[in-house]
DNA sequence: GTATAATATCGTCAGATGGCGATATGACGA
DNA sequence: TCGTCATATCGCCATCTGACGATATTATAC
């Protein structure tokens, strides 16, 4: 039963919802995920190891990035069948709808360049506010 | 979101679950649920309603009592998928088989009989402290 | 090593949640 | 009409939750 509750409580709520439809396009790295949601870093590192905790959810380091995934392995036996009706599900909301704008914008550059955005704010940078980044801040391989 | 959210939270709640697992073996009657869970009775009907507003339960009156069931058409596109999943969901949960188990002993009594337990103690009842009521307090058509 | 950058964890706070007893509501019986 | 009984609602309280900023952690770059 507490497998159950952890699996339904992480889907949920609906900020993790939000991060669980962006993860159907594909693996996204965490501050992929942070600046589409526009949710502080701490707070967007806590809905993901809560769903990760809840094995809906797995992750990857490459370097200093974690990517994050839809899990593909029933740690339990809840995860993929609450993935499996969340992917039929919400695909017509508002919010999830405009995640997945942002998120064509994000996908548009690479995480490098991403990151060298101040506060990530990519509302600044695509009005033109901030200048896109070519390069990263401090870029070695982006 | 709003409705996915409330049907997903719904459902979450240990104690819901229980009552929507019960709820898979037929219509019950409000003081039923309330024996089962040995939940007080203003916890008991807050949890139905919970149950109610989204979607995954129905309640009809009769007389002076309240039976739900479980929801069997979709006021909204959340409910009955999720239903159909908890039906698969926890039925070697400990306290799923608990409850059904007292369950068992609810449905061997008129509702009227059970209403008579002080307390609706099923416990005491079962265990000889509390005589089994063959008639309600104040029957008139048990 | 030291600095920097991405993420994780901690501490805190406001608001939500689940529990209860008390009281209101509404139906039945007398 | 009045009392009783099943249920609903209210008010309160303890705990949980989600948000944030600050700090710790870990990996890369120099």
């Amino acid at each position: 039963m507490r497998v159950f509750e952890s699996v339904l409580k992480a889907a949920a709520d609906p900020s993790r919802a939000r991060i669980l439809k962006m993860l159907e396009g594909g693996e996204l790295c965490v501050c992929q995920v942070m600046a589409v949601l526009k949710l502080s870093q701490s707070t967007t590192s806590k809905h993901l190891s809560v769903l990760r905790a809840a094995g809906l959810v797995e992750e990857r380091k490459e370097g200093r990035w974690v990517y994050c995934r839809l899990a593909e392995e029933a740690v339990n036996p809840y995860a993929l069948p609450t993935l499996a009706l969340l992917r039929e599900w919400l695909n017509d909301d508002a919010s999830v709808r405009q995640d997945r704008e942002r998120l064509r914008i994000v996908r548009e550059m690479t995480v490098a360049q991403l990151c060298a955005l101040p506060g990530l704010d990519l509302d600044a940078c695509c009005s033109g506010l901030i200048p896109f980044p070519t390069r990263a801040r401090r870029p070695s391989n982006a």
